[in-house]
DNA sequence: CCCTGTGATTACAATTTCGTAATTCTGTTC
DNA sequence: GAACAGAATTACGAAATTGTAATCACAGGG
């Protein structure tokens, strides 16, 4: 279950919100001061942090913007205060939502969940080059063409990902090996012309793909889709 | 230099802008109807295409909706009508321009290197994490850690990457595994394990390292910004 | 102080990766 | 057809990768 970290000067609201968190099944630790505070960072790992503005040895927002370079969290504010200024000021440090006292125990859970159902779902969608019948996942380290996955080594991908990016134009050795090897070398069009010779048996390209990877007289290669 | 596919069926207005575009140095390659053009994109692979809407066997647009599954070479219609309707029609093929005729060779010059300019600015850039002193890039396969660059192999390079999306929060060896492997095993803990053993190594990451990857004790990692 | 369990690291070996070089293929010119 | 050039593929071996298993480190409890 998640965890949250409660900071909150006040021993009667602190005990009363960790025993509600609790109760609904969250981790609670809980902390006095931004000293505090900072140092269960480096203990516990939050999902959420619940913050009161006011500490007695500091303020809220700007441990909440330490906070920010340690974790994308959620943060709640949690305050008396209500004036717009004080509002804006949390939001632009950093904060995710602000609740003002007193609240309700169900407002709180109710914004609580908002915020985690918030993170998880921004789920990892890696960066994927998506072409009808292809595409690259530089993450997963493979590519699929006509449906069938193939999972290639780092410099094929490299190649088939530039290709891939720029469909239909000519990209020449020389950039590739740029590209790729971060310099350019003499004798470069042997090592981008073995791999490109991998790369199209590793991903079975035949008369019958619906892409093809062609030369130039140029020096150049080209990613092209193939129209019967 | 770059290629320009010009369809044109009229043969004066051929003429006239080959000579034209080759003096200007580019490399022309001419066809009067849809069926030539379409012969012609197996042949050369154009950097830009100019194509007169009327043809004797087809309209202009369906061929540029082919054309587009090809390549994303910059289409300029050359046409006649000047009419909105016809105008709106063009861009919706996948167009990029529209010159009415008769029209300046010097325009028709201007819009063709905007349209070349603007191709070539859409530089590739990879799709990286940046975080202060911390960078992932998934293309390169490395990361860069307080300044210093160190090339990873693909599962250390996955791990971090995930680690890194979600700075702060716990991630589980399990969900690791599954991300990774695409399924989950009984004993996944250990390869993980390994594999954040390994990639600590290769970032010679230490106690003066601006991030650490802490485990905690429910069977999960933590990337996490040193702060002292 | 010795177990013991768990996490971290190291060792090892099968496999993969990948640059270089050799060979084959293909089209062009004479 | 021979000769050639350049492209494509194959061959090869050094190096890297990576899952598994063994070992080490270390805290908590008897």
């Amino acid at each position: 279950m998640s965890h949250i970290l409660l900071v909150e000067d006040d021993s009667d609201i602190m005990r009363i919100n960790r025993t509600f968190l609790e109760n609904e099944g969250y981790t609670v630790h809980c902390a006095d001061s931004v000293q505090t505070a900072s140092f269960m960072l480096e203990e516990c790992v939050p999902d959420l942090v619940l913050l009161d503005v006011m500490l007695p040895d500091g303020d809220g927002m700007d441990f909440c913007k330490i906070l920010r370079q340690k974790t994308q969290a959620p943060v709640i504010f949690l305050t008396a205060r209500d004036e717009n200024d004080s509002v804006i000021m949390g939001f632009r440090s950093g904060g995710d939502d602000y609740i003002t006292k007193p609240y309700d125990l169900n407002v709180l859970k109710a914004r609580i969940e908002a915020q985690l159902r918030r993170n998880v779902k921004q789920s990892p969608q890696h960066p994927k080059i998506e072409l009808p019948e292809l595409t690259v996942d530089l993450f997963a380290g493979a590519a699929t063409l006509d449906g069938n996955e193939y999972s290639l080594p780092q410099r094929e991908l490299q190649i088939l990902y530039m290709l891939a990016s720029q469909i239909g134009s000519r990209i020449s050795y020389h950039d590739i090996y740029k590209t790729i090897y971060g310099c350019d070398v003499e004798d470069s069009k042997n090592t981008i012309r073995v791999n490109i010779s991998r790369l199209k048996k590793h991903l079975n390209m035949d008369d019958m793909s619906t892409y093809e990877i062609a030369a130039t007289s140029e020096g150049e290669y080209v990613l092209r889709r193939v129209i019967f």
